[in-house]
DNA sequence: AATATCATGTAACATGTTACATGATTGG
DNA sequence: CCAATCATGTAACATGTTACATGATATT
């Protein structure tokens, strides 16, 4: 089996911190796991079912009509400890700003400019962001799993103040470049093959 | 259509450099972008098809029997600055190992720590890479590339100089957590460094 | 001659998003 | 009552990987 198990491990992983809706995960996953995780309905609902066929969660009655709040089983429980020792599935990288960059001679500085510009103004949002979630009250409920969502936290500081770093030096190379008069435009040459 | 596009994107990217096989392609693009781009050749022929097709490159002859040279023709250099002008298209995050961290409740301080470590010993081995690659001697023909190619080297390096800064803080932080007894997992391995 | 590598392509599968269909509940 | 939001689910589509089939060329 193991299919989905990438998003299981997700919503196994919300719902040991505390019972929800299938809709609830999908927020929490975007609010809280945002900066390094993602699902969509798609994924979580045909996960919830498979995972509720298993035994690892089970639906506890709601308020309301049509929804059920899941929670997680002690088989669940289980599940989820077992895919967290599970090797890190490396994602195939898709970096859309470098893949620019590298060919960026078909751009020319000015474009490029603009785009490490957009990379390092969202670099700064998102360390505020952070910065901001460090100083969030404590919570009496999630006090044992803390320590480790800073870990996480910290994590994406360290990446955003390092794409400010980066951005900032290559904004000086991409001046240098304009300066020493590269092409002003990407210098059509005439190969003829 | 736009169907393929990213692919498309690095294609023609990589012939823009120089004109070489489907294989070479595949090569190429794992060892000189892989470190922020990956194709496969289930993606690269159909890609190649559909850009000869729309006479974006062609086929030039070549010195084996079944084998193509593919270059890139003008309409293909048209194409290509429209593709690298186009919004860059974010990938929904998936950091596998963010996700254990943020559950790492769970696995306890210890299997934390060791993930932790195999991810600063990967941060080095790409920053010795990265540094490897900037010392390599110019070359005539990539010359004009070379400054945006930079760039994306630097990235590297900064990216891979802020995880291992990370990783210390958080190893730190694991040990913290250790000793002042958060939810210790069944004590049983005894750590011998 | 045998093996390794280069080379092209396809089919099956895995994964994941988007858009839609459907309806309940809440707040103004 | 009406709109916004909460909630569940599915179907169509997009994307991308892996494994295979096939054969040429180079190396030993």
């Amino acid at each position: 089996m193991a299919r989905t198990s990438q998003t299981e491990t997700a919503v196994l992983g919300a719902l040991s911190v505390m019972p929800m809706t299938g809709y609830a995960l999908r927020e929490a996953i975007r609010e809280v796991l945002g900066h390094f995780w993602s699902e969509s309905f798609g994924q979580i609902y045909p996960a919830l079912a498979e995972l509720e066929q298993g035994g690892h969660v089970r639906r506890a009655g709601s308020g309301r009509t049509g929804a059920s709040t899941f929670a997680i089983t002690p088989s669940g429980t289980a599940r989820l400890k077992e895919l967290l020792s599970d090797p890190i599935r490396q994602v195939p990288p898709r970096n859309g700003l470098m893949l620019r960059l590298f060919f960026g001679r078909q751009l020319g500085p000015q474009a490029c400019r603009s785009l490490v510009l957009d990379a390092k103004a969202e670099a700064e949002r998102q360390l505020a962001k952070f910065e901001a979630i460090r100083q969030e009250p404590p919570d009496e409920e999630t006090a044992a799993d803390r320590p480790y969502w800073q870990l996480t936290i910290s994590a994406g500081e360290h990446s955003a103040r390092a794409a400010i770093d980066w951005a900032d030096e290559a904004l000086a190379a991409l001046d240098e470049l304009e300066r020493s008069g590269g092409a002003p435009r990407p210098a059509g040459e005439r190969k003829t093959q």
